[in-house]
DNA sequence: CCTACCGATCGGTAGG
DNA sequence: CCTACCGATCGGTAGG
């Protein structure tokens, strides 16, 4: 029987590698969110093993499969949190503060990810890019239903829906640069906070 | 006499460069905020002008000169910006609605600076990297004056006046991302909604 | 402004 | 898992 919360027993829909491919892949994490996907070499991240670059070609195809593993992955599993915080509640003013809190504890624990998903898009190869540009898609344009529900039921104000999703994802994706666990702040008080404020940025009344 | 707005009028404290070095410098922007700065090559630049790569060397000394002239000359300006907006008026209200108004508008008018701005600073030399960093602490400083003032007033309602502003400071930097001149929304639009949405975050009645 | 060229480094392969 | 090595590309210089 489950343990965990729903939040964290979510499936990953995409698992990331185990075992000696995914110690490459942790090593590639912290070295693409750090300099950059053109910033890091292959033998940057075999060096971080105590390995050879030729090497690394016995657990993975290409540098590039590297990359594209990871932002597919991030997207999947980011759009999964937040279809489940939205599903468990029909109050819309309570969706939104669930969808900011996922959106805010998933930056939170995956920076390195989350990083990488922003920055690097340019150098995906297609059809992975693609792809990628889908998921963020319908993620912004859930966000959106959910602003535009909250102002049909007249419990959210707001000058422009469009905007205010599109602020209130930018609002979590700073926290991905600065915060880190152990600091001022748990995960949790970023979670209320920022959930918090896109209730007010909204002008809701909470839930 | 001026014939231009006080925003308008502001004199750039670090001038973009004229004649042939101030086109090497627009292809620069260009290609550094679409494919990176590592990703872009100095025969991608000169190309770009119909030149080769070596004769740019008559204009600068070197590719990371062509960077830290573009973070350190929009840090300056976004700063003095700034600095203009908060000192034409004493409410702390109107203060806060200036200074976003003045985040959104640079943002919107200099997408490929600030694009480059928020993405290489990792690839910048010191000592700029360095001085680029506290030009950022600057700004973000002056932003959470703003706000602890207008708490300390009892005009804003906050849970956390750090988080406010850094949630204000992201919100601007998405605008690089996808607004461009002549779309759905003007400049000025924008500018006010965004003014609009600073004031709701933090629960403001408007000045 | 150009051609010719430099040493360094890149992702990746051959072969064991 | 390694050494040896490949062709391509990089920022930049020499010399005119």
């Amino acid at each position: 029987m489950p343990s965990q919360s729903a939040a964290n027993a979510r499936k990953s829909t995409r698992p990331a590698p185990a075992g000696r491919a995914g110690d490459i892949m942790d090593a590639a994490l912290t070295l693409f969110a750090e300099r950059g996907y053109l910033g890091t070499s292959m033998r940057d991240i075999a060096s971080q093993l105590g390995m050879r670059a030729p090497s690394l070609y016995n657990h993975l195809e290409s540098k590039q499969e590297l990359l594209q593993d990871i932002m597919l992955r991030t997207m999947e599993n980011l759009v999964a949190d937040h279809q489940m915080a939205v599903a468990t509640t029909n109050d819309v003013a309570e969706q939104l503060r669930r969808a900011m809190e996922a959106h805010v504890r998933y930056h939170a624990r995956h920076p390195r990810e989350v990083r990488i998903g922003n920055a690097e898009i340019w150098n995906l190869e297609q059809p992975a890019q693609d792809r990628v540009r889908k998921l963020r898609r319908d993620y912004a344009r859930s966000w959106q239903d959910v602003i535009n529900r909250g102002v049909d039921e007249g419990r959210f104000q707001t000058p422009s829906p469009q905007l205010a999703s599109y602020a209130m994802l930018e609002m979590g994706i700073g926290i991905s640069l600065w915060y880190h666990e152990g600091g001022r702040l748990s995960e949790s008080q970023l979670a209320y906070y920022y959930g918090d404020m896109a209730l007010r940025l909204v002008s809701a009344e909470s839930g």
